[in-house]
Order: structure tokens, then C-alpha cells, then sequence
DNA sequence: GACACTTGCTCAAACGTTTGTGCAAACGCT
DNA sequence: AGCGTTTGCACAAACGTTTGAGCAAGTGTC
């Protein structure tokens, strides 16, 4: 084989024109009166030269691609490994070739990604966990591209986002349902300015008072690193003189640096305490003390994201879904689906 | 706005011809004799008016897309999304756009995806974990693209796996160390004609001869779903009356199986025995009993597999990785990096 | 003032498709 | 035979960019 075959190449060997190549290649020849004879000696031709038409050459011409786009924060996280997972499967469902590309939460890394999928002329976008909504949306305006914003709110784009606040009232329901009668529970982790987590203090706040317990002073908005959070709670426990009777944890990685300190003590010091994590881990959910865990509804988020991009959604219209409730030592629902 | 700005609309806008504005916006005005005066002018109206350029039309043009792609089996898993991951730094540090496409490890899907990729013309592409190398081999080489294959050894092109012998003798020793003097190690899960599981046998097997143990009919390769495994493991330790001095799991869907079953078991169960689990995960790491873990080296497969690419090395050459060996309840070197 | 050389651009073709339009031959009808 | 209609295809433009080639005006040299 010499270079790219292309469609020249095979009107050449058909003895045809390659505007009849590309009617007989696009199944549009009966609209373009090529005889049945000449379709089927050019089809023969064509899958002997495995031909493969130039998808950028067919894009530029039509000013589609066939692609669609999905912008998230890390790939290395199960919760937009999920999103990733429905995604492809949605953009499939219609005929568009997914990409996924990953932005290191960097808001200039985030504003390349969607300008390079832009360029690319991607069909349709979804943006999750955007860290700069408002120059993605620019930029999908600008281009006129259809675009959604999934997990976190956007701006000027429909947003598909979870019903953080109502599971966190879940989550703190759950905790203090088992907590021990009068005991109190702590919230850990996360930045208070964060939407999310600002939606989930809210319920958190809003579940405890609705029990007649003050959740002033119990909340630790810490950041989401390991480190820190393993030092926040070996602070805390230092306080209190042992684990608080309930802790919410915002997120796994919160998660993981709280276990960092939890996996130092003796069992007793379990006894009667529990702890719940917005976040869903299938052998976080098997540890030596009960987890409650959260799970966040990947398949139903990215649905909603393509319901809004098949009506062409316009406004700022935000859906919320929500998430799923893990008690402990429980398979899922869909038991390890996400683990692969 | 109109329509999408194009490089005439600049020209029109700075009266200057369309090749004058391409030229200073590629930064080859100076070899073109273009004035500094023009160029400024050019660079001014091409930023107000927000000028992108189409990445179609420019790879139509050139050849090349200036996208690198990476095709897996599915995002939904820590291994391969600490592929994306790793992937995606390396391709920027090259220049170049990373994108990712899984297949749910379905040849057709795999082969659709590569299509897809080529016709868009990337510059280059890393196939992990491939389900049909031959086949995806022959559309990268009709295609004269530049590819790799990377966790699993294609045809036809090099690969980087992980050294699964190596890992598995490892992971074999560490736990004939920590079990009873005289035990005997069991191998579960996986399918003993797939490229990683044969490895892994041979590992176990030449660690446990070398230790003068006949690891004869403790060799369970009974595929990976958590279902089954973790009814061949109830059965094993019906069979046994406990469970066995030391369990070899072959990946972390068994091991969910297995976890199944174990956590129904009381505490006594797991005195003196000891799990492995051909796979990482920072929870599973930190359960009631203990358990030695092998965690591949994403970044270190990606790695070489750029290395590879960067030398346009064309053969059928094999680079093996070592993977790392993450003892029970420890925190491996890069903590937590790949939770998000 | 003739000549060569430099400066600063523009022209036009090409990349591989798709698609509106046109045209020649064949056919049917009177 | 003359006319209109159908059949079966080809032509050429366009999508937005890059790039080899060329051209006119200005500058310097003798």
C-alpha cells in the first residue's frame, strides 16, 4: 500500500468520479441515480483497498466530527471514572465517538482541553467538576457548541449535578440513627467556599437541627488532603479524648487520611462510633468498623447531561439526581461494577 | 458573532491576505519577510476578535492532528485509570492532546475506536490491555500510525507489560514468609490462557517449587468475576475446613468475590493466615486481616511506551515493568495519588 | 540609468470530502 | 423525426488551513 487510500484513489480504480465514490460510500446514491452495478463495483473496490474515509477531511467539509467530548478533573478517581464509563456508552447510544480528557483541576489546563475539543469541532460537550465554568462556557458559546455541566454547577450552560444536599441529610440521618443516644456528630473535610461541600454542611446542618443537636463548632472544612485531614483527626481525637461518636467525612480522599489515623488505634476504640463518607469505595465499605458510605449516581447524571443536550437545552437549568445511600458492610445495588 | 471566525475573516479585518495572517499566527512571519508592524496587527484583530484556529482543517492539511489517543479496556478501574493518567502528562509534555476511548474489552469496539482514532489522523497511540492486537495492528499499519501496545504484548508492534512473573514470585514469597511454617499457598481467579494469568501462574509456581512446595491442584483459575470466585473460595474452605495458610488472588474483581465470602467469617478465621492480591487498592489495604498487594507502575509503562515512540521503534519488542510489592497495612510510596 | 538584490507581501494549489448543478445519452411518445 | 423526460453520471466549488512560488516596489551598486 502506498499512502492513505482516499477517494480519488478509488474513483480512479472504479473508472468513476469521486463524487460518485462518495455517493455510492454515503449510501446516498439511490438519491443520486448511481446505477446499482456501479454502487456494487465500488463497494468491492473501496473494502478491497480497505478504504476508511478522512474524518477530518468529511468534518471540515460538514463542520461536525462525529465527536463528543468529556472534560473532567482526573480519570484517576472512581466517581468520574464512572462518569466516563456512562458517558461513552450515552455518545455511542447515538452514533458520536466519545473522547475523554482529564484537566489536573487546573483552570488553564480546563480552558485548553475544551478549546483544543472545540477546535477539533467536537458535536457535543460535557464538562465535569469544571473549575472554570464560566471560560468554558465562553468558549463553547463562542464556538456555538453544545455543552453541559455535570457535578458541579456552570454558568450559561443547563448543569446536571448531584443532590449533594439531600444526601448529606441522608448520610447524617444514617450516622445518627446508629451514633450512640445523645452522642454528637463531627463533619471533616472539604473547603467551605466549595459548592458542593457548602450544599452538603447545609444538610449535614440541617439534619442535626432537625434532631435538636448544634452542630456549631463541628465542623472541620480542612481541604481535601490526606495529610492534613490524618492530622485534623488526630487532633480531634486528642480533644475529645477518643473518636467523636459520628464523623462525616466529605470525600475519599478525605477518607483515606482520616484511615491513616483510625488504622493506629486499638479496636476498642471503635466501639459504638461510626463514620460516614460522602464518597463510595467497595472495600472501603469492608473495614474493621462500620463505613456509611454515599454513591454517587454516575449513569444517571451523565443521562440527564445527554437528555439536556438532546433537546439542545439552553438556559441555566440545574437537575439534580440523587445519590445512592451505602449502608455498611453492603454490596451495592451494582456490585462492583466500577472496579473492572 | 457570526459564524465561526476563520483565518479570511483576520485577513479581510487587517488587509492582509489569508496567508500573511497564517503565517504570522504559526509564528513564520520572520522567515516569510512579513513586517513587525503587520504582524502586530494581525496578532491584535486575531485576538479580539477570539480567532481559533480549525484543527480539522489544519490537520487536513498537514497530515496530522496533533492528538495522541489511548484506547482500554474500560476507565472504570484503578490500573488503567492511572494509565489515563499517566498518558495524559506525557503526551502534553510532547505537545500533543491526549485523548481516551475505552472498548469494554469487545474486539469490535476496540477495533472502531482505533478507526476512529487513525481517521482523525492522531499522531500517536497507546492500545492497553488489547483484545484484538492483530487486528489493531493492521489498521495503525495501514494507517502508517505510530502505536504501542501497553499492559498486554500486541503483534506486530512493541509492547511494555508489567513484569507479571517477576510480581507474582514476589508476591508468592511474601506470602510463604508470612505464613505458618509448612503452609501451602493457593492461586485464584483468572483464565489460564490469557497472557497475564499464565505469567502469574508460572511466578507462583517457580516460587513455590523453589521452596521445595508442589503447588499442584491448588491452582484455581476460574475466571474473574466476583460471583464465581467467591463461591469457588466457600467451597475451598469447606473443602479445607478454613481457610488456607496463604491465598494468591489474581486480581482485585476476585479479590472483591473473595472479600464477599471472607467478611461472613468470624475474626479467629484469619489467625495465622495470609491474603495477596495481584492488584492495589488503598482500602483493601487496610482490612480486618492483612494483605500484600502488587501495585503496577502506570506511570512507569507509560513511560516507556512513550520512550518507544519517541525512538519510532517499529519491531515486535517486549519492555517488561516491575510492578511494586505493597506490604499489609501500609501506605505505598506515592499515597493515595491515584484516589482523587 | 541599468542591474541585482532585498523587502513585503499576494496567489493559487493542495489536503480529502460533500453536494448543487449540469450535461449527454437513452428512452418514450406522438 | 422531433420533442420531453428520465437515467446515470461528472464537474466544480466549498470547508479552513498551509506553503511553494511569484511579483511589485524599494534600495544599493556601478
Amino acid at each position: 500500500m502506498r499512502d492513505k487510500t482516499t477517494i480519488k484513489d478509488i474513483a480512479r480504480l472504479a473508472e468513476a468520479s469521486p463524487s460518485t465514490v462518495s455517493a455510492v460510500l454515503n449510501d446516498t446514491w439511490q438519491g443520486r441515480r448511481i446505477s446499482a452495478e456501479t454502487a456494487e463495483r465500488v463497494r468491492r473496490i473501496a473494502l478491497a483497498q480497505g478504504y476508511r474515509a478522512n474524518l477530518q477531511a468529511r468534518g471540515l467539509r460538514h463542520g461536525r466530527s462525529g465527536l463528543a467530548g468529556l472534560v473532567l478533573p482526573l480519570h484517576d478517581n472512581r466517581f468520574f471514572a464512572g462518569l466516563s464509563q456512562a458517558f461513552e456508552a450515552e455518545a455511542r447510544a447515538r452514533g458520536l465517538s466519545p473522547v475523554v480528557v482529564s484537566t489536573r483541576r487546573d483552570p488553564e489546563e480546563e480552558r485548553r482541553a475544551v478549546g483544543t475539543l472545540l477546535a477539533h469541532a467536537v458535536d457535543a460537550l460535557v464538562i465535569a467538576g469544571t473549575c472554570d465554568p464560566a471560560g468554558s462556557h465562553r468558549l463553547c458559546a463562542e464556538a456555538r457548541a453544545a455543552h453541559v455541566f455535570v457535578d458541579l454547577p456552570g454558568i450559561g450552560a443547563p448543569s446536571v449535578v448531584s443532590d449533594n444536599r439531600g444526601g448529606a441529610e441522608r448520610l447524617t440521618a444514617a450516622l445518627m440513627d446508629a451514633m450512640r443516644p445523645g452522642g454528637s456528630p463531627w463533619f471533616l473535610g472539604g473547603r467551605p467556599g466549595d459548592h458542593a461541600t457548602a450544599e452538603r454542611i447545609a444538610g449535614f446542618r440541617a439534619e442535626t437541627a432537625r434532631r435538636g443537636c448544634d452542630s456549631a463548632g463541628r465542623i472541620i472544612a480542612c481541604g481535601y488532603t490526606p495529610a492534613r485531614a490524618r492530622a485534623e483527626i488526630a487532633a480531634l481525637c486528642d480533644r475529645l479524648g477518643g473518636l467523636p461518636d459520628a464523623l462525616f467525612v466529605n470525600s475519599i480522599m478525605v477518607f483515606a487520611g482520616v484511615l491513616e489515623h483510625l488504622v493506629t488505634l486499638p479496636p476498642e476504640a471503635f466501639a459504638g462510633r461510626v463514620v460516614g463518607c460522602y464518597d463510595y469505595d467497595p472495600f472501603a465499605a469492608f473495614l474493621q468498623f462500620p463505613v456509611h458510605m454515599i454513591r454517587q449516581d454516575a449513569a444517571g447524571l451523565i443521562g440527564e447531561a445527554f437528555r439536556l443536550l438532546d433537546r439542545d437545552a439552553r438556559g441555566s437549568e440545574v437537575i439534580a439526581v440523587p445519590p445512592e445511600l451505602v449502608p455498611p458492610r453492603t454490596i451495592p445495588q451494582n456490585p462492583f461494577a466500577d472496579l473492572g
